[in-house]
DNA sequence: GAAGTATAGTTCCATTTGGAACTATTTGTC
DNA sequence: GACAAATAGTTCCAAATGGAACTATACTTC
């Protein structure tokens, strides 16, 4: 495992127990320990990395889960859980909220018609809208799944304080809130 | 836009001055605005769904464009991007850090070093493995891209005080650092 | 040192994906 | 109120994806 990592940007306090040296973690000069799954990020778009590796590994073992489980691809889920949030929605909005290709949710939605986990309903006002909402039996497979997410936070939050929690919090709210500032450029 | 939403987990304050109300945005109870693109989060792994939602809206608009200036996938942009930072690393490293799959990463290293990106070398105390580097093209073309990375952070971030973002900093840091307590489970 | 197990990486192939073109409805303009 | 432009959603198809089987090398154990 040849690295010649620079960790200057890391400033984490030594984690818990089990962090012991395996394969997978390596001390740096300052003596904190971090798994080689994380590669120390020397100069550049260092919090957006940061984010985006720790989505993927929060959700990367759910989405086999989902579908091994449940036979839920990742954009089925993520519409069960928009219609969830949300009670009734179209199409396109589940698109906006996702960002996944319209075609792509167009079947997902299909799919999960077939399989009466939502119901739609011509829009009144407008005929090329569909609403769509839970059926009682998607809203207990909702019920069903949702544990696991929960779970699986729960534990990735576990090293955090509860102070740290908020804090986290707070700060993905103002980020959040402040995405139409900037999600759409580029 | 027929949204019932709560958003009782949201303490955001409200955002910049161009946040006034278009079809992406409303407003709650507390007076916040938030983009319809994010739909209020209910009950259910909350901080784990807005880490993916940023990730998205971060990553989203980027694939494309390396795809269309660069003609690299997602996953030859992570090749180049961690070889950057970690100088040599052999493809199985780059699984355990992308989490992205071994053939994935067969694939994309291949279409690397067809196009003098990186280049590989046996490793001579092991012979099923490859040491992989870049060259001096592939970390021109690195120095190339990497400013728009950089710029979207930046634009991100800027709705947080340097205090703050040094707070977000901090608390990422511990979550990846922590990674390994968690990522392996289930 | 032979046999069995583990690991790095590749190939195969069925499935998923998403861009682009298309249909249908609505909105805007004169 | 007709014609152009926009929007919701679907279909088509070429390309990307990833699980599983496979090859080759290395490690383990007796």
């Amino acid at each position: 495992m040849m690295l010649e990592r620079k960790l200057t940007l890391l400033d984490v306090t030594p984690p818990s127990a089990q962090m012991s040296s395996t394969d997978f973690s390596e001390r740096d000069a300052a003596g904190t320990s971090l798994p080689l799954r994380f590669i120390g990020t020397l100069d550049a778009a260092v919090s957006s990395y940061k984010l985006n590796y720790l989505a993927n590994n929060f959700l990367g073992p759910l989405i086999p889960a989902l579908k091994k489980r449940w036979n839920l691809s990742r954009t089925e889920f993520s519409v069960l859980y928009c219609l969830r949030q949300a009670g009734r929605l179209t199409a396109k909005d589940i698109c906006e909220i996702t960002g996944r290709p319209k075609n792509s949710v167009s079947r997902a939605v299909h799919t999960l018609l077939k399989r009466s986990i939502v119901s739609q309903q011509l829009d009144a006002s407008d005929g090329r809208r569909m609403i769509l909402t839970l059926t009682t039996k998607g809203k207990h497979l909702y019920k069903e799944i949702i544990p696991l997410f929960e779970e699986r936070e729960r534990v990735m939050l576990a090293c955090l304080s509860a102070e740290e929690q908020e804090a986290l919090e707070h700060l993905l709210n103002k980020l959040v809130a402040s995405t139409v500032d900037w999600a759409e450029v580029y």
